[in-house]
RNA sequence: GGAACCAUAGCUCAGUUGGUUAGAGCGCUACGUUGACAUCGUAGAGGUCGGCAGUUCGAAUCUGCCUGGUUCCA
């Protein structure tokens, strides 16, 4: 392509739409089992109501650069899209919308409500998808699946069937955290504690047929409406002569007994402790152990209810007001002090959760987390990083069963019928039918459809999500079918550590139940995404750049790169956009470095980009060996998935490497001139194998240069080209050591001009004195690397060489460098900057010496490690004498 | 209250089995632009590795304690 063609900024936008929009027409990320290796990602799927936020930038980049370097390596790559339908935040977002258009929900029926639900999914339900497009991701999009689609729905039926037939699903009547927001119960894993100011109210109680008192304390004056007793420590003297008579609640007027329990703390508050059972999980075991009465006093929205004699009908914080007023006035409000205490909250109302005695829905964890912490523990299933074993492990070993039911209508209904109104009155069954036949069965009845009720709640939405890498194969459905034998078990999973408990654990759980097999092999987990001042990126804050903007002014291989830079593996990562900015310069870097050698071909020429380098040339020698050096190291940073190393190695490769030297090298001696053909056929052989390289990391930039520089069929394109294997026989450490060398010459030299004030144009004389002819032989055979890069005058090279005078100098690696500058020099800088190196040496020098005079290091030290210490002194030793032999020079 | 993790340059972080007077990127300073790239190049400054003690010939690395921070669980 001719050079007015290339713009001199890269523009990703146009590059981006282009390639994105190719790859899907030509299905390239479309996967159908076959004979070749599987390799399985499923997405940890975003609420259908969730819109692209930086921590999916993360979480999906990862993912994206796992699968993508996966094709490459010539495996069957399948990443499975997709979305949860999000119970909650979905039926919110309805019910919000609906009460817009001024329809409350409590109007409508079941099944006009779903209606409205489903509407709002199709309307909003793809948005996240179409926007992880933008970044790339290189999903098969014709598997997306979602946790309500007819299969899916399916399989979570059948598991809850199956689990109740097994006795792990069950129904009772427990303490559950209720959300009066949401007005459903939620899980002890949805329920996020914060630390709060709170008071604590200290309210005596009237001791019944005497003048006594006793004085309890509470952070929830408003639950003494529903005290059945009060409890005291059987030791304690204080109160030992009360237990077994009555106290009497406050304005409800009710007698309660004085019961003894170890449970209580004799030195917390006043010692004495008050008892709701239905409002408070200890309070509920102390009941259920001294068979107290249960009042519940709250209605499902937090008001209070017809059960107790004030306040009903007002919200449990109004209602704690009036109660601390009306404590107040009847002087039995003794003092109020002011406390720290920890709160529940709901995950996804943020409204305060209530203890609740409540009929549900639940599953026995016990036996479901013994395989899955066991392979967790021995690393079956490998987390990372390693450490977060340990609170996988905590959580698993004091597992409690899990809550499964939400009143609520957006989810999978519970597939239960009723016939009674006792509590086993019910059948479980698929459908209405099955359920006539099972309770007909069970009852010896006819039963009608009319009499068959089913319950009204859903399941929660993790219930769905847990069997995901297995549903989205409909394993469940059909456990033998050919696609989740093939791609089950997946791979890797990329997910927030957030969700270890509600989601990772539960899937290795379901796994195991399932198809006796781990769900993945590892599971990756990402930071949290912050900002600066290290909060948490979220909406509420606005702290959180638009990342579709992002994208579109830094590029989403720019977003990508600045992404992962911030990203060493299992931190948080405080995200700065300065990294996005380094991430789109790095791109518009690899645009130049292809810009130029494009400037250098000529029209109507075909080139043949070629990997056969020219062994005489060392700057080749070189760039092949660092490109498989670098395949060599990524190769282990993605096996321990330190992505953030592996792409560092890379850009520096691009561009220290090829863009700086070998590049700077490729270019023609004489000013205007063009690289030779075979010159340029194999720098565009280098390019191209960075391309691939880089692919994973930077998929458009790299898919438009690619396709620039050959012509390619759509059997060619960059996304299904083969990675390179790593050849150790591409590895040359002499020539290796030799460029190093020239480098360190190089550098020297541009280092004596910087300090002397030598513009690097200035034609210098230049002597290398080598420390023996070899060397010599080696370093004049490549010269032409030392004199493209620096101006001379005069190259002199050899191991016999007498010292110019009033030449500034330096020593490298014990060559020597020598550039006369007679008239220009400043001797007292050159003095100086001599005699700094002499110092920094001596301080070296002594430091080996102190080791070497220990006659324990050199006894108890393994021999390499002295021998090593004996070298740098020698090395150290010969650089100094031949400095200060230097220096003697100027004085 | 229980537990885990972390503390290295101005900032964000590497530093893998203890053996270089400690590395990278960003930022900073100086110089540089008559065609690859100023979204750039060259050079440079900058750290008693949180503190104290211990193990060891040798500690950023191992152990203990202390301080500060983050997270998870209750």
């Amino acid at each position: 392509m001719a050079q007015q063609d290339i713009p001199k900024h890269y523009n990703p936008t146009e590059a981006e739409d282009k390639w994105y929009s190719y790859w899907e027409k030509h299905r390239y990320f479309h996967s159908e089992p076959d004979e070749r290796e599987a390799y399985t990602v499923v997405i940890p799927p975003p609420n259908v109501t969730g819109v692209l936020h930086m921590g999916h930038i993360l979480n999906n980049t990862i993912q994206d650069i796992l699968v993508r370097r996966a094709r490459m390596l010539g495996k069957n790559a399948c990443w499975v899209p997709g979305t949860d339908h999000a119970s909650i935040a979905t039926e919110a977002k309805v019910v919000q919308r609906l009460r817009k258009k001024g329809i409350k929900k409590s109007d409508l029926s079941r099944e006009d409500f779903l209606k409205h639900a489903w509407d709002w999914t199709d309307e909003y339900g793809g948005i996240i998808l179409q926007q992880l497009r933008k970044l790339g991701a290189s999903c098969d999009w014709e598997r997306t699946r979602f946790t309500l689609e007819e299969e899916l729905y399916e399989s979570v039926i059948n598991v809850f069937i199956d689990l109740h037939e097994k006795g792990k699903v069950y129904r009772g009547k427990r303490m559950i955290n209720w959300d009066p927001e949401a007005k459903t119960a939620l899980s002890d894993e949805e329920v996020i504690y914060k630390d709060v100011q709170s008071k604590l109210y200290h309210v005596s109680y009237a001791v019944a047929d005497s003048d006594e008192t006793v004085t309890i304390a509470t952070t929830r004056p408003e639950t003494i409406l529903a005290d059945t007793a009060i409890c005291v420590h059987p030791d304690d003297k204080r109160y030992q002569h009360l237990i077994g008579k009555k106290a009497i609640v406050p304005l409800e007027n009710r007698e309660i007994p004085i019961i003894a329990d170890e449970y209580v703390e004799m030195d917390f508050g006043t010692g004495c402790l008050k008892v709701t059972p239905a409002h408070d999980v200890n309070d509920y075991e102390l009941g259920q152990k001294h068979d107290l009465a249960i009042i519940d006093m709250l209605n499902a929205d937090g008001t209070v209810s017809e059960e107790v004699n004030h306040f009903i009908g007002k919200d449990r914080f109004e209602a704690r007001k009036l109660m601390v007023k009306a404590l107040e006035e009847s002087e039995q409000l003794v003092k109020t002090e002011d406390i720290a205490n920890s709160v529940g909250y709901s995950e996804r109302t943020d409204a305060v959760i209530e203890p609740r005695l409540s009929l549900q829905w639940f599953l026995k964890m016990d036996e479901l987390a013994k395989p899955a912490l066991e392979n967790v523990m021995n690393d079956e299933i490998r987390f990372h990083p390693a450490k977060f074993k340990n609170s996988y492990q905590n959580w698993m070993e004091n597992i409690r069963d899990w809550c499964i039911s939400r009143q609520l209508w957006w989810g999978h209904r519970i597939p239960a019928w009723y016939y009674g109104e006792n509590p086993d009155d019910y059948v479980i069954a698929k459908t209405l039918e099955e359920a006539i036949t099972a309770a007909n069965e069970k009852t010896g009845k006819n039963w009608t459809e009319n009499d068959l009720k089913q319950d009204e709640d859903v399941l929660d939405t993790w219930f769905s999500s847990w069997l995901w890498p297995i549903s989205v194969f409909n394993g469940i459905n059909e456990p033998d079918n050919k696609e989740v034998r093939y791609y089950y078990p997946t791979n890797d999973l990329v997910t927030a550590p957030e969700i270890m408990f509600f989601w990772v654990a539960r899937m290795i759980m379901a796994g195991y139940e399932y198809r006796s097999e781990l769900p993945f092999k590892n599971v990756y987990y990402t930071g949290i995404v912050r900002d600066k001042q290290r909060r948490k990126m979220s909406k509420s804050l606005g702290n959180s750049p638009d990342p579709l903007k992002m994208i579109a002014e830094f590029g989403a291989d720019g977003v990508r790169v600045g992404m992962l830079f911030s990203a060493p593996a299992g931190n948080d990562l405080l995200f700065d956009e300065s990294m996005v900015e380094q991430g789109r310069n790095f791109a518009n870097k690899i645009w130049n470095a292809y810009r130029f050698l494009s400037m250098n071909m000529e029209d109507g020429v075909e080139y043949a980009p070629t990997t056969e380098i020219d062994s005489e040339n060392l700057a080749d020698v070189w760039m092949q060996t660092r490109l498989h050096e670098t395949l060599r190291d990524i190769e282990d940073d993605f096996e321990k998935f330190r992505l953030s190393d592996a792409l560092q190695k890379v850009y520096s490769l691009v561009w220290d490497d090829f863009c700086d030297w070998y590049i700077e090298l490729c270019k023609p001696e004489e000013r205007g001139g063009k690289i030779s053909k075979e010159k340029l056929e194999r720098a565009l052989g280098f390019f191209e194998e960075l391309m691939k390289l880089l692919h994973p990391f930077m998929p458009f930039i790299t898919e438009e240069i690619w396709q620039r520089i050959q012509q390619r069929s759509e059997k060619e394109a960059l996304v299904i080209t083969s990675w390179t294997a790593f050849d150790e026989q591409k590895i040359n450490p002499e020539q290796r050591a030799l460029f190093q060398k020239m480098q360190l010459l190089i550098a020297a030299s541009r280092n004596i001009r910087a300090e002397m004030n030598l513009s690097p144009n200035a034609e210098l004389q230049v002597l290398i004195k080598t420390q023996n002819t070899e060397e010599a032989d080696a370093i004049s055979s490549q010269q032409w690397v030392f004199r493209r890069l620096q101006t001379v005058s005069e190259l002199q090279i050899s191991s016999d060489l007498s010292k110019p005078k009033m030449a500034a100098s330096s020593v490298v690696q014990g060559t020597e460098l020598y550039i006369p500058l007679e008239g220009l020099i400043d001797t007292e800088k050159e003095i100086a900057r001599i005699e700094k190196e002499i110092q920094r040496l001596e301080g070296f020098l002594k430091s080996i010496n102190g080791k070497l005079n220990n006659e324990r290091f050199v006894a108890n030290a393994p021999d390499e490690v002295v021998a090593k210490e004996r070298k740098k002194k020698s090395d150290t030793e010969n650089t100094l004498e031949k400095l200060r032999e230097n220096l003697k020079s100027f004085k």
